[in-house]
DNA sequence: CTGCCATTTTACCGGC
DNA sequence: GCCGGTAAAATGGCAG
């Protein structure tokens, strides 16, 4: 903040409106998520099963991003 | 899904898909928080307290929500 | 414990039964919550509006120790 | 309630306090078990293991219990 | 038996 | 870089 020792209201209250506004966005996905698994169980999926792929999934996505990064690196350091 | 005991593969992985899909939007925002408390930081605030506000914010939010259905429910338990 | 690389069977035996008899204490205290409740229901109120007063009484409660909390955190940032 | 379509706010008040009271012992208990996890870690024990222990415990006492009652249902059916 | 709610587990963030 | 505490996800249990 601008000023040492004294709190700047309208710059904090901003920072906690642009905070509370991405989170209004995580929420509504949130249930956007919600709606769609009781979709999946509604035409007869094993939800449980599903989250599970999905979260199989999200670990190897992150596993080649990883992957991925570290040929970056090695690349870089050889100068390609 | 359209036929019992056997998956709909196509249907399936549309189903998975549109998940990721909004998992993602979750995870951008959730980014989007990162920075900006990384910001709320930088300029000087306290981020456990700015934390602390935003949760009780919250509280407040969902106390109210509460409160207006509970009147809900009594209102319609006295047949209004 | 005391031998490293080793487990003190007595002392992890000791610990274990610490658990688990708070744990029953947990669950003679819930199946107590729950006599009450068919009591309060046996007597003619909605327990779902009960259930919903006993939430609203304990945000109350947590929002009320949350700001003591904050207040002692903005009165030590302003060295008080 | 003894008189419909009103609330005996007295009666109600004391169902609560009886619920919160109930509830209290139940949020003790639980720091109890905290307290002792946190022990059990400072002592170099792996908690997520001892967890593991106490839930198998846990389910190993319901089984027996249950094959008890079993084993009592068929002694009052014959009468022994 | 279905949906909701509590508990548990898991991941993240800030501090030391 | 770990660790303690705090938020999110998943699982299990219970009331309706």
């Amino acid at each position: 903040m601008s000023d040492l020792n004294s709190i700047n209201t309208q710059e904090l209250r901003q920072y906690i409106e642009r905070i509370e506004c991405v989170e209004e966005e995580m929420d509504a996905a949130k249930a956007d998520r919600k709606d769609i698994y009781s979709e999946v169980k509604a035409v007869g999926y094993d939800t449980k099963a599903v989250r599970k792929i999905v979260r199989l999934r999200k670990m190897d996505k992150m596993k080649r991003d990883e992957e991925e990064l570290i040929l970056d690196t090695y690349k870089s350091a050889l100068g390609l």
